[in-house]
DNA sequence: AATCTGTCCGCAAGAGTTGCAGATTAGCAA
DNA sequence: TTGCTAATCTGCAACTCTTGCGGACAGATT
């Protein structure tokens, strides 16, 4: 079940790989960025993303997490979400989904349903993507 | 066809009344922005509002146009959406609606389309609300 | 006329993000 | 291993969008 999705997060591994073939360094810093965004879904923000990294590695950046972060998206190994909150979010799930958002808590969560239905009525606009936000009251909330 | 989504956009005049009700003021600049804002689908940012009133009123202020852009929308009579864009779009269409944007141009436009599918896969979770956004290359630009 | 309430405006401040530049380092080649 | 070079890191300043604040101002009420 989770395996499926997880296909769509890339390892660090991966990551390295990747930054590595696209003329990248791979520094201590993108490492560790690497590992805390896999498998990661709570949408961090880049200041919550930095708070993270600080006490793993105190020092670090948080022009370097921004930078990290664009490269990453740059790439197309994450998204950039807004939400409306005033700050970006992130989201290193890759695979086609869209979200579900707890007005209460703010909690953010991957939701897989059938896609949006087809745009009509927009005639010569060619859709390439869409994307469906839920706004609610989450279960811990309710 | 264009009269059922008119129903839906208020007139200056009913926003006249609605501001009078909450016991605020309806001042010339006020008046303006309603006019401004009446039938106007181009979902524009406070910044590009401003830039319109101030040919018509100069010397109005941007924060003259936040403040009125706000009291609207905790009316309800209005309500801000951010498409990632670094700025809020506001839109007085206050029916239940989507929308496309064009990723060349910018341009926004509403849709109405058949609701999101329901949400599944997430137990307890209460949707009030679900917005699509879809986006691709409108006719103009392709 | 005095007062009271709400508004307008300019300015400063706040949040989020990006540009810049000097010091540092990863990755490669010898 | 050593050295080179381009990429990166960091701190700071600047920038955009938005909101807070306070004095001046306008309309209504006493």
């Amino acid at each position: 079940m989770s395996a499926n999705i997880i296909l769509f997060v890339r390892s660090p591994e991966q990551l390295t790989i990747a930054f590595r073939n696209a003329g990248l360094k791979v520094t201590p810093q993108r490492q560790l960025l690497f590992r805390l965004l896999h498998d990661n879904s709570t949408h961090p923000t880049a200041e919550s993303l930095f708070t993270v990294a600080s006490s793993e590695m105190p020092g670090i950046s948080l022009r370097t997490v921004y930078q990290t972060l664009t490269d990453l998206a740059d790439m197309g190994e994450l998204t950039s979400i807004d939400f409306g909150s005033g700050a970006s979010h992130f989201d290193p799930n890759v695979a086609h989904h869209h979200h579900a958002v707890c007005d209460t808590c703010g909690a953010i969560h991957d939701v897989y349903v059938d896609d949006a239905p087809r745009l009509t009525g927009l005639d010569g606009f060619s859709v390439e993507h869409s994307h469906i936000v839920y706004r609610g009251t989450c279960a811990a909330c309710s």
